[in-house]
DNA sequence: ATGTCC
């Protein structure tokens, strides 16, 4: 049922209702896990998923599954689905709860050796500094005019409260201010839930690391972010925390009465949709949009916590930390492709995949065009993260996109079974990683074995040609949730 | 991912 395509692509002929054919980019060892699955009847199945996707309304070209890909809700993690705007749907489960989940990396002017007396203090002052954890709440109140803001301006309104500086905003994804934002699209309820949690963590997989630059890998590309080897950076991996996750399951509601309204051929519920030209589909990207300028504005704020705590214990300039990027690998977007050598719009889907433009696309900072804005990929708080960046080749068979991380390889309940928070802890530790945490299960949960090897997500990535390395991150300090 | 159930 799979037909090899390359070296790390396989195609799924679309039958049945399929159609377009899947296409996936993997190594074999993944290839063959999703066939076990597949064969062992397992219902929770991601090829089975990147399939459903294939029949959904007005779908472009491949439903596309990357290297990283697991089953998620709906669509599979490390899924990518573009649609007709004309004839095509907006579906929740593309998006997912955490919508804009994503990473911002900083840069710092500080060399491993130079913060070696400063880890444990600098550690310290972040756990401290950066709310995390199940319901954390931040320092910010705003008031119901000011959640508004938030959802309308983004990380913009932050920065103009005094959270960060105009240049960080050229080193978001969309400006930090994601367009087609309307408040009105959002429930009481999910502004309710953001009250306290602009600047937050959160929990689960989000992290903030202190990181060194390892090894560089595009020299090229890495001098242009402003990145060279030995250099400590910070990477933030947090979203839009429970008013996304409030959106999500407002919406989920509404697209189950749009799929039947709507008689759209849609039999499982974790695919509800609404065709993207109606009042539903329409109302649902407004507050994508949202929740989306929420986990900007989030990610934003953290940024600014971060230069203080630096600036405390390492004595440098806030102003010297800079944004090097923030991207989100939860979303859904309007964007401009060519398909079959035809110019069109389309609705990208991106769940668990990052976008991935390569070499002279407009939507790039300026000064990073040439090469292509940087992907930010997560590793565990054991391994390695990586900076990659888009290509050709992924802009034509990919939409653009790419991985976003190692993956999950065990359900949080199994890892929770087979790892125990302070072992985990103590071997990071003697591998020179200090981990700071608010929950010990969620160390478990979270424990390096519990996800696919990022070298492996990474190397398919490159072998199908569709992401290049740019540096290779390494942990120094890890605060979770 | 998520005040892990309205």
């Amino acid at each position: 049922m799979l037909e090899r395509l390359g070296k790390a692509e396989w195609l799924v002929p679309a039958t049945g209702e399929m159609r377009v054919p899947g296409r996936i980019f993997a190594d074999c060892g993944t290839i063959e896990q999703l066939k076990a699955d597949i064969e062992e009847g397992k219902e929770w199945n991601a090829l089975r998923q990147v399939c459903e996707v294939a029949c959904l309304p007005g779908i472009v070209t491949a439903s596309l599954a990357l290297p990283d890909v697991h089953p998620g809700y709906g669509f599979p993690i490390g899924g990518v689905a573009a649609f007709d705007v004309d004839s095509g749907v907006a579906v929740v489960g593309g998006a997912g709860f955490d919508i804009n989940c994503g990473v911002r990396t900083l840069r710092t002017p500080l060399t491993e050796e130079s913060v070696l007396d400063y880890k444990e203090k600098l550690a310290e002052q972040l756990f401290r500094d950066i709310p995390a954890g199940l319901g954390s709440e931040g320092k910010l109140r705003l008031s119901v005019e000011e959640i508004d803001q938030v959802l309308i301006k983004g990380a913009r309104f932050v920065v103009e409260q005094g959270y960060g500086v105009e240049e960080d905003l050229e080193y978001i994804e969309e400006g930090g201010q994601l367009t087609g934002a309307d408040p009105r699209t959002v429930s009481a309820v999910a502004k309710q839930r953001q009250f306290r949690q602009v600047g937050t963590l959160g929990s689960g997989n989000h992290y903030l690391e202190v990181q060194v630059v390892e090894k560089v890998f595009d020299e090229k590309a890495a001098g242009i972010y402003g990145l060279r080897k030995g250099q400590v950076v910070i990477s933030i991996h947090t979203g839009s925390r429970a008013l996304g996750h409030q959106i999500g399951q407002d919406y989920l509601k509404e697209m189950v009465k749009a799929t039947k309204k709507y008689n759209l051929p849609v039999r499982t519920r974790e695919l509800a949709c609404a065709p993207i030209r109606s009042n539903e589909g329409e109302r649902y990207l407004a507050a994508v949009a949202c929740g989306g300028n929420c986990a900007f504005a989030n990610r934003q704020v953290i940024t600014h916590l971060v230069r203080s705590s630096f600036a405390r214990v390492c004595g440098i300039p806030p102003t010297s930390v800079c944004t090097v990027y923030d991207i989100g690998h939860n979303n859904i977007k309007l964007e401009r492709h060519c398909v079959d050598g035809e110019e069109r719009t389309l609705l990208v889907h991106r769940k668990g995949a990052t976008r991935a433009f390569g070499p002279g696309r407009e939507e790039s900072p300026v000064s990073y065009r040439s090469v292509g804005h940087p992907m930010l990929v997560g590793g565990t708080m054991g391994t390695a993260s990586y900076i990659m960046r888009g290509t050709e080749v992924g802009m034509k068979k990919a939409f653009g996109s790419g991985v976003h991380g190692a993956g999950r390889a065990l359900s949080r309940r199994k890892a929770a079974k087979r790892y125990w928070g302070e072992n985990v802890r103590s071997s990071l530790k003697d591998r020179g990683i200090i981990l700071r945490a608010h929950s010990l299960r969620g160390i478990a949960e979270e424990a390096p074995g519990a996800y696919k090897d990022i070298e492996q997500v990474v190397k398919a990535a490159t072998d199908a040609g569709i992401n290049h390395p740019v540096v290779r991150l390494r942990p120094l300090i890890v605060i979770k949730g």
